[in-house]
RNA sequence: GCGCCCGUAGCUCAGUGGAUAGAGCGUUUGCCUCCGGAGCAAAAGGCCGCAGGUUCGAAUCCUGCCGGGCGUACCA
């Protein structure tokens, strides 16, 4: 049973007869079509079973309509298709909307307990779009669940110690020691110190991966800085260095960061690396590359030149760094010990910044309208997700390969294949992984609140270590490791690529949410100019941020999400205005009316678009729970913009305000029903449903 | 190598085994004396990556291939 797939027809369709058809046909016509072959007798069956559901149909219709109480029953295309009385439907409808108000759609209770782990900042960095994507995704399947019925948390795991951490603050340290910016900046400013500690310490890689790039793709390269590095040789005698890039670039070997005899070798090289790059950008400019044959590497085009020169150029703004990489990465060690040992002065520091970052965390939160109702930190858990790695070890489930803690999945599994691989569970100098501290969240997530479920939000990149982790919790006999679930999607890139904040492309979130608000704001300014300021500022935030997070849920999970600005600030077309303005319209005709009646009214000869209307209000609470069970925002995302679709519609062909007593309250009726519906489903996304637009 | 994901209109994407595969953007042409034009109507635009298979019926399920992305032992 489903509705009828044509607009304007209030009813559902049933293709059993295409079933019995099938069955009847196979049992008779067996002997007819013994002697055929294959693909005729395929055909045959086709045919028959097509006129015989017809002919079923027909029967089954006609019994239904001596039935009586169907407004209408034909058959067409093997499908009965029976129309509901429109008047009582209608009625049922519209009655339990504006009766159960913002609890329209609203499940049943159900006893499970459900965790939503979602957002997950690491403090010391910076919050950008692919958070924002996390955030908007994990919240409205919070909501949308609760909604739906079950008891959820709402949890947020912040990522305050780690790596990252160490590097920041040790980047603080040694560079900007007692610097403090502007307090509203101050968690943004301590991302950059974070891409900066990045860029320092990758600095000798990033400078080897593109000559490495070079060499290996770019054959005219590879000629050219032969015969330069030659005359080179020759002219100044430099030394072992200079015969070992010579060697590796000429054959296509990698070079290794640390197979230098000389810091200032790099120095001397770099401008030749760039000259030639420059020449070679001239060259492809001047005389495009013919595309190579098929199989053949491709010849880099200007674009490709570009990209690379972009790099020289950046690189070689630090040259100065080159020596200093591998006494910084020593340091950055040590720095981990202070943290190791607690060392009073550095954990001072550390609490200090990162409340920075947190307060941060917060102001975004608040604005977005997300609230947690459980904050767990990495640092909390480093201990717990020790204790377990030695329990481990004692069991004989871990064991100690390369120096480090590490499960060997499959091989305790027994899989010949390689399904799980190994996973390390902590650094051969003591500190903990990511993988240390989640054995010990996963653990005390059921222990302490008791969840029957605990759902993970996190980015697809992590989907195989998530499966690590459930394995490893089952290996250690964790029984509700099979309650465990990560909910993946995909990355959020850029129109320039995938994001990277050591490369600077990157699009923070202040930045997307000052720009949405102003432009939300203008386009306000422009239409309802004479709303009073702090009116049009509230509108400014529903409309911009609801657009905003709308961008970020109408796209299936796993697909790719390339942010672009542009769009984003677009407000017509499939967007969340659209929405918020099927539902401002509704609120003006509602504003008009005193009483909005309930009951007994009469949906007599319905247009298309009204029935359109109904079907789709009367939906919403089994898309609640398709989007519940599914863990799919987007089914929500898609229903609500449908739903205005089809209120615009009828707002269109159907003049409420206008029309003739009974016809003028059965409209009225049908406009606040659309409405509350529009109001709980844009909720459900988190996102304002504004009177006023 | 192995594993996961994606391939649908010029672009960005929806699509729950069912009837004629839908939106938005862009292009072209229209619609405010009428409940708000952040809207509406119309036109144009499709071997649903390719090839098999399952099925009465496949964009949807299965297998293989092609193209792209991601992951794959001490980042998170």
């Amino acid at each position: 049973m489903r509705a009828i797939p044509f607009a304007g027809v209030w009813g559902t369709s049933a293709s059993v007869s295409y079933q019995i058809a099938t069955e009847l046909v196979t049992a008779e016509a067996a002997a007819e079509l013994e002697g055929l072959s294959k693909k005729e007798a395929k055909r045959r069956t086709q045919e028959l079973v097509r006129q015989r559901a017809q002919a079923i149909a027909e029967q089954v219709a006609e019994r239904l309509r001596a039935a009586d109480g169907f407004a209408s029953v034909e058959a067409v295309n093997g499908y009965i298709n029976i129309g509901f009385d429109t008047n009582r439907f209608s009625n049922e409808v519209v009655h339990a909307v504006l009766t159960t108000g913002d609890d329209y759609g609203r499940g049943e209770p159900k006893t499970d307990r459900v965790m939503v782990e979602y957002s997950q900042p690491n403090t010391h960095k910076a919050f950008h779009v692919g958070h924002l994507r996390n955030v908007c995704l994990g919240n409205a399947l919070s909501r949308i669940m609760q909604f739906a019925g079950f008891d959820v948390l709402q949890a947020n795991y912040i990522g305050d110690i780690g790596l990252h951490v160490i590097k920041t603050l040790w980047c603080y340290q040694r560079f900007h020691q007692g610097e403090e910016p502007p307090r509203a900046q101050r968690g943004r400013w301590l991302g950059e110190i974070y891409t900066e500690a990045d860029q320092r310490l990758n600095y000798r890689q990033d400078v080897v991966d593109l000559l490495n790039d070079l060499a290996r793709n770019d054959a005219t390269f590879r000629e050219a800085v032969d015969r330069m590095m030659k005359e080179l040789w020759r002219e100044h005698k430099v030394g072992e260095d200079v015969a070992y890039l010579l060697g590796q670039i000429a054959n296509a070997r990698e070079i290794k960061t640390d197979a230098f005899y000389d810091d200032e070798t790099i120095k001397k090289f770099w401008p030749i690396v760039g000259k030639q790059l420059t020449a070679s950008l001239e060259a492809v400019r001047e005389n495009p590359p013919q595309p190579a044959a098929e199989g053949e590497p491709q010849p880099f085009t200007a674009a490709d030149y570009e990209e690379r020169l972009e790099r020289w150029q950046r690189l070689g703004e630090h040259l100065d760094w080159w020596p200093h990489v591998p006494e910084w990465q020593r340091e950055v060690r040590q720095t981990f010990q202070l943290w190791e040992k607690k060392d009073p002065a550095f954990v001072q520091l550390w609490e200090e910044t990162k409340a920075w970052s947190m307060e941060e965390f917060h102001r975004i939160y608040d604005q977005l309208d997300v609230h947690f109702d459980v904050w767990f930190y990495e640092s909390e858990v480093e201990e717990p997700g020790r204790q377990i790695v030695q329990e481990l070890l004692e069991r004989g489930i871990a064991e100690i390969s390369d120096g480090l803690p590490v499960v060997k999945i499959d091989e305790k599994l027994g899989l010949e294949k390689e399904t799980y691989r190994t996973l390390p569970i902590l650094r051969s100098d003591g500190t903990t992984l990511y993988s240390t501290k989640d054995l010990a969240l996963t653990k005390m997530k059921f222990e302490q609140y008791h969840v029957d479920r605990s759902i993970w939000v996190v980015d697809v990149r992590q989907s195989l270590y998530f499966q690590q982790i459930f394995k490893v919790m089952e290996l250690w006999g964790f029984e509700q490791a099979e309650k465990c679930y990560h909910l993946s999607y995909e990355t959020v890139m850029l129109p320039t690529g995938a994001m990277s904040s050591r490369s600077g492309n990157v699009v923070l979130y202040e930045d997307i949410a000052a720009r949405v608000l102003q432009r939300a704001r203008e386009i306000i300014d422009e239409k309802n100019p004479s709303l009073p300021d702090e009116v049009k500022d509230r509108i400014a935030r529903d409309v911009g941020l609801g657009s905003m997070k709308y961008g970020m849920l109408m796209r299936d999970n796993n697909r790719v999400l390339v942010f672009d600005i542009e769009e984003a600030l677009s407000f017509e077309g499939h967007a969340a205005p659209y929405i918020q303005y099927a539902h401002a319209r509704a609120c003006r005709i509602l504003e008009k009316v005193d009483q909005i009646p309930t009951e007994g009214l009469t949906f007599a000869d319905l247009t298309p678009e009204e029935i359109n209307l109904i079907q789709q209000v009367a939906i919403f609470p089994s898309e609640v729970e398709r989007a519940a069970a599914e863990y799919k925002p987007l089914v929500i995302a898609n229903y609500v913009y449908e739903l205005a679709k089809r209120f615009n519609d009828f707002y269109r062909a159907c003049p409420v305000l206008q029309a003739e007593e009974p016809q003028r309250s059965a409209r009225l009726t049908l406009v606040a029903a659309a409405r509350q519906t529009l109001a709980n489903g844009l909720g459900l996304l988190g996102i304002a449903a504004p009177e006023t637009m």
